[in-house]
DNA sequence: TTGGAAAGTCAACAAGGCTGACGTAAATTC
DNA sequence: GAATTTACGTCAGCCTTGTTGACTTTCCAA
C-alpha cells in the first residue's frame, strides 16, 4: 500500500506527518509554478501582480474592474496601480461600458496578447511536463484535491470560469 | 472518459484549455492553502515569512541559518529581519553552534511551539478536509503532480526533508 | 597566520499589499 | 427632479517582505 493513504474501503488514515508532507509539497510546487513567468517578468518592469491581471483579462475579455477585484481579492487601489501601468504601456485597453458607462471593459491589446502568450507558454510547458511525468490518473487527483482545498467562494469563481467546458 | 485527460494506453491529450484550468486551480487553491494561517498571523504582528521560518525550524530543530536560507530561497538580510523579531519575541532560540561556533542552531521555544501548533493545526485541518473529500487515489495523484512541478533543486530539498519516512 | 566562510548589521530601495479620504460620472431610487 | 448608490480613479501614507551593497566580527582550516 503506497504511503499509507488508504485502508480497506477508501477510508483515509491521515497522520500529521502525511499532512505535513502535503503542505510542504504545496509550498515547493508553488515556487516552481511561478518560477518561469517570474523570470520573464523581471526582465520587464512587471511582477506577479501584472501577470495575474493579464491572465484573467485574457481569460475573460471585456471583464470589468469590479469583476477583476473579486477574482484577484485585492483592493481597488492595489489593482489600479497595476492596471494603470499596463494601460499606460499599451498592453491593456479600458473601454467605457456600453450599457453602463460607469464600467470599464478590459481587453488585451495585441501587445498585451504577446506578453500573455509568452507567460502562459512558459507556465503551460511546466504544467504539461508535470502532467506527463505524473500520468492521467494523477492529474485527475491533482485537480480534485486542489478544488477541495479552495475556499467555497473561490471554488465558485474557479468553476464559473470553467463554464463552456464540456 | 473523465475530462479528456487520457486516451487509450495512458497517453495524455493535453489541450491548452486543460492546462489553463490546472494553472487556475493552483492559483485559487494556494489562496485557500494560506488563508487560515494568514488569519491567525495577522492578529499578531507576523506575516507569511514568519510562518515559513517557524515551520521549517519546527521541522528540522537545530537547523542553521544557512540551511534555512537554502530552503526558503530568500536573502540573508530578509531572513534575518524575520528571525530577529522571532528571537526578540522569544519564539525562537539561536544557540551558538557546538562544533562550529560561527553557526547558529535554531530551535523553537515553548512559546514558539505554541504558535507553530496553532498554525499547523489550522493548515492541516484544511488539508485533511480536502484529502477526505477527494479520496485516497486523488491524494496520491496530487502529491505526484506537485512533486513533478518542483524545480529539481527544490525537489531535492523536499525529498531530503522526507528522509526517515517509510 | 592569513584567507575565506558563516553570520550579523546598517542603509537604502522597490513591489505590492493595506486603509482612509475624496472626487466624478452614471445609474437607480424615491 | 433630487437624493442616493455604484463604479471607478486617485492622493497620501503605511506595512511586509523581498532586493543590493558595504562592512564587521568570529573563527575554522590550510
Amino acid at each position: 500500500m503506497a504511503e499509507g493513504t488508504t485502508g480497506g474501503e477508501g477510508l483515509l488514515f491521515l497522520t500529521d506527518e502525511q499532512l505535513r508532507k502535503g503542505i510542504e509539497a504545496m509550498f515547493f510546487a508553488y515556487r516552481g509554478f511561478t518560477a518561469d513567468p517570474d523570470r520573464i517578468l523581471e526582465t520587464m518592469d512587471y511582477g506577479r501582480a501584472h501577470h495575474r491581471a493579464i491572465h484573467f483579462i485574457h481569460r475573460s475579455p471585456g471583464t470589468t474592474v469590479s469583476n477583476l477585484l473579486a477574482i484577484l481579492g485585492v483592493t481597488k487601489q492595489s489593482l489600479n496601480r497595476v492596471l494603470r501601468s499596463l494601460i499606460d504601456d499599451g498592453l491593456v485597453e479600458a473601454r467605457v461600458g456600453k450599457s453602463d458607462k460607469r464600467e470599464r471593459n478590459l481587453y488585451l491589446t495585441p501587445k498585451g496578447q504577446d506578453l500573455e502568450r509568452q507567460l502562459s507558454d512558459a507556465q503551460r510547458a511546466r504544467m504539461r511536463a508535470a502532467y506527463r511525468a505524473a500520468g492521467p490518473a494523477a492529474v485527475q487527483g491533482f485537480r480534485t484535491v486542489l478544488e477541495a482545498m479552495m475556499d467555497p467562494e473561490m471554488r465558485r469563481q474557479y468553476q464559473s470560469l470553467r463554464e463552456g467546458e464540456k
